[in-house]
DNA sequence: AATTAAATACCAACTGGTTAGTACATCGAA
DNA sequence: TTCGATGTACTAACCAGTTGGTATTTAATT
């Protein structure tokens, strides 16, 4: 593996256990076995690693959700769980990341967090016209406000990756098929 | 105001705005025209006044969950409700106080971290009780494994510290009614 | 009421330690 | 010999916590 993507790895890793400020570019080096000349090579500073593990997490994300929605074949129902599906399984594979994602936001400055903060906008929007969609078209019942219930459904999946644990009882497949059925048909005995 | 609960005040304003670390002892005390001294007169370590924050955020959803759960007069649906209308009411309140209990945890020790992460299993606990209850009274569905539905409603409630704005032109009161609907109904139009 | 002892509330200066980032040296392969 | 890649040594800034005080308030005693 190439130097940069190994110095990417191990600081995702650190970032995620430690925290973005709690771990030193010594840290992170010196788990490599090189020096702080070797980082500064291939990043321009500390921020600007941090701006990359955001950038690759979101646009990946984003990437997913556009081929999930631009399935003709399926219908809405089928599309949120596919969403609610991926967002869940991505602890698996990249567990740190999500953490970072969420928690180190705050260490970018502010042109930086403007680009991310955007691009989730835009995966949050994407939800919600799939839910509108959904609206029209008969499948969801009206009167609930897209939404709110867009940030209902991103706050469950979101959430998960505070206590989801990859190697615990519950298979993400699992959790994902228990949240789309609670969201769809609700906990209540039907009258 | 006392000074202890001036510097407890402006710290939590800090610690949500900048960061717990990103916050040093000295703008605490610079923006209340005190110094250091006065600091260390009240508390013995600032990893102390996190634990301040956190127990005091911690203890008092804990009583009011009591105070809803003890009510004999209320159906399971009306304490989720109460429960849900809580925690996003909580963030009028205490905005900055739920950033800082779920950002800034990390920083507390592992003796102090125990001691929040066990409280908060409690309050979790006593939701996923309350869930068991209307499954065996027949309010709710079985079929939904408790726990995992216990953790959706509280991701759902949770992220909103993320997003929820005081001002926003959804008051809190509508957006527990919206989340409460969805949980129990369900967004799928019933067959 | 006056005096004194003790507790309270605060301050200024300092210490020991850490860290991001820089400047420049070195080394090996093409 | 050039240059991409890495190492060494350093700096300037920052910060938590300590120490040794001082001023003020409170309480007890005569």
């Amino acid at each position: 593996m190439k130097m940069k993507d190994k110095i990417t790895e191990k600081s995702i890793e650190l970032f995620g256990e430690k925290g973005f400020n709690e771990t030193s570019i010594q840290d992170i080096v010196d788990s490599l076995g090189v020096t702080k000349g070797t980082f500064y090579y291939y990043f321009e500073s500390k921020q600007q690693l941090l701006m990359d593990i955001h950038l690759t997490f979101i646009d990946d994300l984003l990437s997913r959700q556009k081929d999930i929605l631009s399935d003709q074949s399926k219908s809405c129902k089928t599309k949120i769980f596919d969403i609610v599906r991926m967002l869940i399984k991505n602890i698996e594979k990249h567990g740190w990341d999500a953490l970072i994602f969420f928690r180190e936001i705050r260490h970018l400055n502010e042109e930086q967090m403007d680009k991310i903060v955007k691009k989730r906008a835009l995966f949050q929007h994407h939800l919600e016209d799939l839910i509108k969609l959904g609206m029209s078209q008969g499948e969801f019942r009206g009167g609930l406000p897209a939404d709110i219930v867009t940030l209902g459904i991103l706050g469950m999946c979101n959430w998960s990756y505070f206590w989801f644990d990859p190697k615990g009882r519950v298979p993400d497949e699992k959790v994902a098929m228990i949240y789309v059925d609670m969201v769809l048909n609700g906990i209540a005995v039907q009258r």
